[in-house]
DNA sequence: CGGTTTTATAACTAGATGGTTTTGTACCGT
DNA sequence: ACGGTACAAAACCATCTAGTTATAAAACCG
C-alpha cells in the first residue's frame, strides 16, 4: 500500500472544509459553485480545496457546458480505512487482554498484527 | 464529533514517519530512542513527531527513570474510522445501486447515510 | 562528585498550506 | 456579437510544517 497515497488521503481529510465537501458529494455530483455555497470563502479558495481532493484521488471532474461537476471517488478512503483497521483491537473491549498477550510475545518479536512496510 | 479532533488525527496520520511510529507502538511501549532508531532523522526530529502524535491524543507518555516511554492511545483512531465508515457504501460492490437510490430519495432529504455535523 | 544516557527546548531555515484578490477563458443565452 | 455565468490560474501573503544544530535538564552509573 503506497505510502504517498495514504499521505495524500489523510492530508486531504485533515481539513474540515474538505471533509464537508466530501460529505456534500455523498448526495451526488455537484458543481463548484454549489460546493462553494455553504462556505464563507471565495470561489478560488474552494477550487484550491478541490484540487487537493482531486490530487488525492478523492474526487473526479465531469463536464456539463461551463460546469465541471465533481464526483466522489471513495477508493482511497477504503485504503485509509484498511490502514486504520489494523488498530481496531486497540480500541475495542478486548484491548487490554490482547495488549498483554502481545507484550508477552514481545521477546520473540514476530510481526504479529500488521504493519506498514517502511 | 468535534471537528478539530478529526483535524488533528488525520493531520497526524498524514506523515509516514508518524504512521510508522504508531505501527511500532502496536508491539508495545517504546522509548524515544527506540522509536528513533529505524529512521535517518535526528532525535529532536522524532521528538517533534511525537509531540504531534501526543497533541492528537494518539500516544501518551510514561516515565521510567530518564526514559519517557510512549504508549499507543487508539481512541482517536476509532473516531477517524467511524467517520470513514460513512463512506463505506461508496467503495463497495453495491455502490452504484445505492448511489442511484440516494439520488432518487434526494428530494425528501432524510439523512440516510450519515454526515458530519458542521 | 563527574560523566553518560535520555529526552526536551530553542532558534533557525526551506518549503508547503490556506487564504486572498485579480484576471483570464470558455460556454451559454438572447 | 454581447453580456453573463462558471471556473481556473496567477501572484501574493501569513502561517504552519518538517527538518536541522546546539544546548540544557534530569536521572542514572561508578
Amino acid at each position: 500500500m503506497a505510502a504517498d497515497v495514504l499521505d495524500a488521503t489523510f492530508a486531504a481529510l485533515a481539513d474540515p472544509t474538505r471533509r464537508a465537501i466530501l460529505a456534500r458529494l455523498m448526495e451526488g455530483e455537484a458543481t463548484v459553485t454549489e460546493l462553494a455555497a455553504p462556505f464563507a470563502m471565495s470561489q478560488p479558495g474552494i477550487s484550491k480545496h478541490l484540487r487537493v481532493l482531486e490530487r488525492a484521488g478523492l474526487i473526479s471532474r465531469g463536464r456539463d457546458a461551463q460546469r465541471r461537476p465533481r464526483r466522489l471517488e471513495a477508493g482511497p478512503l477504503k485504503d485509509a480505512m484498511d490502514w486504520l483497521a489494523n488498530y481496531r483491537s486497540y480500541w475495542e473491549e478486548s484491548y487490554q487482554r490482547l495488549d498483554d498477550l502481545l507484550g508477552e510475545l514481545d521477546s520473540g518479536g514476530p510481526n504479529a498484527v500488521g504493519q506498514e512496510s517502511p
